[in-house]
DNA sequence: TTATTAATTTTGTATTATAATATGCTTTAA
DNA sequence: TTAAAGCATATTATAATACAAAATTAATAA
């Protein structure tokens, strides 16, 4: 009945499955979740559980109940899409190119800034810490054994980082999954590597040098290079 | 020994109550929770409710617990920021002035870039929605009756929704909150009002002629021009 | 000393019972 | 006839208890 994950305990479990179904549309606004009851039954276990997975569900955003009312699904607008599950619930579910588009325009709007900030206020250690990211996609640019994927996300999380600011370095979870799906729709052409490395090379020196402007200029760069080849392929593909 | 809030089960404003002590700073990372058992008795209420707010403060990021080894709150960096209760948490505990200038940042970040989603996307309905928010303004930088703060709050709620980016439009909460500070922030004088209202017209008509760029530059100004005062304001009292 | 086993503590799950709440229905009275 | 009051009912909310599972610590035996 429930897929089991290593790891997760029941009430986890339930919550993982429910939330899935949730956000894949088995369950509506209108139509609402079955009774907790029902729930207890469908999956063969206490009440306990159940109301701990709806608990946490409600605690996302996605659903709230009531007595009497039952259990009722949240408006997605309400549901918290900077919550890793959630967000891990609904690419499941959403065919991965268009919300790719969106998760694009999203860092079109805070990375740039975020290398803007990281120029102005990143402390030493922080800079470090870009440039440690930058020799690593360097490295993977030649050498095939090692990863570009874990460098790049490095260096984008350790600019957030940077940016010493909490609301950007929140959002890591995001742009890890942002460039998770990435990948999944990028031929694996090792042959620009050299050329991505010394784009990211580029704004980590612009950081270095405390210039917010041309920081965020090339980050701008960077992730519109990105834009237009998904918009590329979404043309191709209609 | 609960702050008794209307509206609130008892799961819920154990939730609250642990919550704003935990991001307070009471709790911390090396210290931890008191057990579930020993909540019961400070709380004077039974397993299952405290449980449930366990559930419900791990949903958010807040803390997470083992069998014999307890509750344990998680790292500030992996707190759910964006979940409105963390955030209102957040700035009951926060010196507000520090935290606004990071609500700016963010802002300067995402708020152009929805302005520029929003020349490009809208749909007719959508304008019609951001300049009836703007009417408001011009009605409210005059009448003294009117609310200028919601008419604000309604025309950059307009926008982010006209970006049509669900992770834009879901910041509507994190805006909103960051309206509701700058405004505790700031001298009552509604001399400017006009002023201030005809540039958010600016904005309405960039975006309905379809100038992404303008309309872009033009909020980035809008927001700098708050920045810039709190900066002063922060400098003032340092 | 080291490996194994046992005891202990805490959360995890199940069960049962009762209270609170909201909805719709029925009755009653104007 | 209609509105108000009260009642029945379904569902979540809270409590209490019991036992299972997991992880740490202590004790024991080789």
């Amino acid at each position: 009945m429930v897929r089991i994950i290593e790891n997760l305990n029941l009430s986890e479990q339930v919550t993982n499955d429910l939330g899935r179904a949730i956000v894949a549309g088995e369950y509506s606004c209108e139509s609402g979740l079955p009774t907790e009851a029902q729930l207890c039954e469908e999956y063969g276990i206490s009440r306990t559980a159940v109301r701990e997975a709806v608990k946490m569900l409600a605690a996302k955003g996605l659903i709230s109940s009531r007595p009497r009312q039952g259990i009722s699904v949240e408006q997605p607008s309400n549901w918290n899409l900077y919550d890793t599950s959630v967000l891990s619930w609904l690419l499941d579910s959403s065919p991965s190119l268009h919300v790719l588009k969106e998760f694009l325009q999203m860092r079109l709007a805070i990375e740039p800034q975020a290398a803007a900030l990281a120029a102005e206020f990143a402390r030493d250690e922080d800079i470090d810490q870009i440039e440690k990211a930058v020799e690593a996609m360097r490295i993977a640019a030649t050498d095939p054994s090692a990863s570009m994927h874990d460098a790049d996300l490095a260096f984008h999380t350790s600019v957030l980082f940077a940016s010493r600011n909490r609301f950007f370095f929140q959002l890591r979870d995001f742009i890890r999954t942002a460039l998770n799906v990435s990948i999944q729709h990028t031929t694996p052409a090792k042959a620009n590597d050299v050329a991505v490395a010394e784009d990211h090379a580029k704004i980590c020196l612009a950081i270095r040098n405390r210039q917010p402007e041309r920081a965020k200029n090339l980050m701008t760069h960077l992730i519109d290079e990105a834009m237009s080849f998904i918009e590329a392929e979404i043309k191709r593909r209609s």
